[in-house]
DNA sequence: AGTGAAAAAGCATGCCC
DNA sequence: GGGCATGCTTTTTCACT
């Protein structure tokens, strides 16, 4: 939760961190050019961000639409007064079809992005959540078109 | 929008896009040790999936937190009648903040998922959003905690 | 489509500045 | 913290099944 455990990133780790962010198969040699560094300087750059945890891992992005997978929707969950958020988030990340989940501060108690197959996918999915949980009520908001990404803190830490 | 392209993905292609969620930095080698197959196999089969634009990249995954910008929310925004759902797009994309942006069937007309430094700059940037386009309304949930992840769909396109 | 082997490219390490 | 040189691993290609 806190910054870094040994020190502020400097500006060519920001660097780096956006040219993986771009793309995370780049080589070495093609970062090393780009931040006009050696390939070794930036491997120990890269090994030591890993270590410090700011690198958590290395993952695929996936047209989930090429995959049949094209409904996308965030539902809005209420929860009976004391209920166990914990419990909330277990249960739903077993759920193949939920991409995520946020417990809320506030109202509603929690936010999940779904993604299905289509409407009748996704009912089914809504009538799973409420039943799995002291739901008290669910509203959900089907997303028309999306756009991901976004860049790297341009400032320091 | 549609199905793959030409031919609908078997088991083993399913298989290799999980491993790579998992870990993008696997090695041929690796996966083709996973999924029984040689890695010229597997690789000529991961060229196949590029091409036919369900793998769409690769990338890093940080902990933001661990960069400073430790603040999650997400913000629903109402326009007047008729805005430019791309002019909304646009804009907002172009803020760091903005980790990704929804447009919505009903009500709100857009969700935009923030990430921020502190309270502060939340603030700062929900009144950015609001002044930037023609804003009706806007509600702010703020996250407390988040999971993502989830596996790829089991079954066939 | 898959295999196996050779060539090319990239990575990892040790040593020095 | 950075560079260079070197041995090792991985990727990539190709001929063959």
């Amino acid at each position: 939760m806190a910054a870094m455990s040994d020190e502020t990133l400097d500006a060519t780790d920001r660097e780096i961190l956006e040219l993986l962010r771009e793309d995370a198969r780049r080589t070495l040699s093609d970062i090393a050019a780009r931040v006009t560094l050696s390939t070794a300087a930036v491997k120990r750059r890269i090994d030591r961000l890993q270590e410090a945890g700011v690198i958590l891992g290395y993952t695929v992005r996936v047209d989930h639409s090429k995959l049949g997978w094209g409904v996308e929707a965030f539902t809005e969950l209420r929860f009976f007064g004391t209920t166990n958020v914990d419990e909330i988030v277990q249960t739903t990340t077993r759920m193949p079809e939920a991409q995520a989940v946020f417990t809320i501060a506030g109202d509603p108690d929690a936010l999940v992005w779904l993604r299905v197959r289509d409407m009748a996918h996704l009912q089914r999915t809504i009538d799973e959540l409420r039943r799995s949980h002291r739901v008290t009520s669910t509203k959900t908001l089907i997303v028309l078109d999306s756009w991901a990404g976004g860049e790297y803190p341009p400032d320091g830490a």
